[in-house]
DNA sequence: GTAGGGTTAG
């Protein structure tokens, strides 16, 4: 089926004869309905079986996808491989190693790749360097993007400053997404004087950057600030979305900002902001944290789907007022609803029955906790080389302006 | 000329 539907698009794109090549608008035009399929295959492609018969097609009649359409093709097929949820990182990097000279597509799949993949915390790093000492594609906004993600998911302090700092050099710290990109990472690391930096320096700020900094205050703790930084998004202007109110919601959470946080769900109701998962979750947490459980269970029983952060922060919840018997009878429903529980569920019923004595219920669920193959500690590593992280040559700008580090390690 | 940023539980 793949097979003949590829022949198809592939017959339908005949090859450019030498006279075509010449015949520049003819050959662009065939070039571009060739790379149109292409995508469109790639774009429709279900799973990684699929995938490898396109490559397969691909590498066998390299004749039918020349040049410079087979570099287009194989960073399409590379971005499956590393990106879509069907594909295969493992795959990607096999192919990537025997790319000839990847394009900045192919590396920025790649590194965004290895961020979202599990176990992989080193990778990406790794990948940017070898992108800078390579030379053979300068990265854009879209690398340093990812590569900021990277950074702040693996607490990467010293080589996310570096990154900065290359944004700078190539003239990319003007992007919107390198901005965000920035203060997150900086809020992430806890340098959230940095992030400020970041926020500040910016001219004509979005939503998404309001979002991340009102979220940068609220990951750390600093309520009014976040809560402040709220007010003055409205007072520009600006309407919040549901993204923004988790993390408002989430700062009144932590300050236990109960009068706050119960204007700011009316506020949500009001404004007809979606009360998705997410904010749902959000809301239950609050309440609880602010010690409204019975308005955290409303909240919850209005819940249509719930995933295992919703169950667990109402497990919790119930365990944190001491409500043993609720927090018992919803990890029976959790399970009986075939949602998977984690460790923090097994901590929320754990810690119900270390609340009430009840010694022998939580023997059995700290078997089923090792049943689960949840192991009794877990250790978040950050993984990270500390090593100079430069590129291989070409500084657009320099020296560094003010707020933003050098690119020299100490 | 392929693609992207801000959100929740311990």
């Amino acid at each position: 089926m793949l097979h003949k539907l590829f022949r198809s698009i592939c017959c339908s794109c005949s090859t450019p004869s030498p006279l075509q090549i010449h015949s520049a608008p003819s050959f662009s035009s065939s070039i571009q309905h060739l790379e149109e399929k292409i995508a469109f295959l790639i774009r429709k492609c279900p799973d990684m079986r699929a995938l490898r018969q396109i490559h397969g097609h691909l590498l066998r009649n390299p004749f039918i996808c020349p040049f410079p359409s087979l570099t287009f093709a194989l960073s399409k097929v590379l971005g499956f491989c590393a990106l879509s949820s069907s594909g295969d990182i493992s795959y990607a990097g096999r192919l990537f190693d025997v790319i000839p000279q990847p394009n900045v597509f192919s590396w920025n799949s790649m590194i965004r790749g290895y961020s979202q993949a599990q176990n992989q915390s080193m990778a990406p790093i790794k990948l940017y360097k070898r992108m800078l000492c390579s030379g053979c594609a300068i990265p854009n906004s879209y690398t340093i993007a990812f590569v900021l993600k990277a950074c702040s998911n693996g607490s990467a302090y010293a080589e996310g400053r570096q990154v900065h700092s290359h944004a700078y050099r190539y003239g990319l710290d003007s992007s919107s997404f390198v901005q965000t990109g920035l203060m997150n990472f900086y809020a992430k690391c806890e340098e959230i004087a940095s992030a400020r930096a970041v926020f500040d320096g910016i001219h004509g700020k979005n939503l998404v950057a309001w979002s991340a900094m009102i979220s940068g205050y609220a990951r750390i703790g600093m309520a009014n600030e976040s809560l402040g930084l709220f007010r003055e998004m409205q007072e520009v202007g600006l309407s919040p979305d549901e993204v923004t109110m988790v993390s408002v919601i989430s700062a009144c959470a932590k300050a236990g900002a109960l009068g706050l946080g119960r204007w700011i769900h009316s506020f949500v109701k009001r404004k007809g902001i979606t009360a998705d998962l997410v904010l749902s979750t959000a809301l239950i947490d609050m309440y609880s944290k602010c010690g409204l459980i019975k308005k955290a269970k409303e909240v919850f029983d209005e819940m249509v789907d719930m995933d295992t952060m919703a169950w667990s922060t109402m497990i919790v919840g119930f365990a944190t007022h001491g409500l043993v018997e609720d927090a018992l009878n919803l990890f029976s429903r959790m399970i009986e609803s075939k949602v998977k529980p984690n460790q923090v569920t097994f901590l929320g019923v754990l810690s119900a029955c270390a609340h009430s004595g009840l010694v022998s219920h939580g023997r059995r669920f700290w078997s089923a906790m090792q049943d689960s193959g949840i192991p009794p500690r877990w250790n978040i590593t950050a993984a990270w080389s500390t090593s100079s992280v430069e590129p291989a040559s070409s500084t657009k700008r320099s020296p560094s302006p003010a707020g933003c580090p050098s690119t020299q390690t100490s």
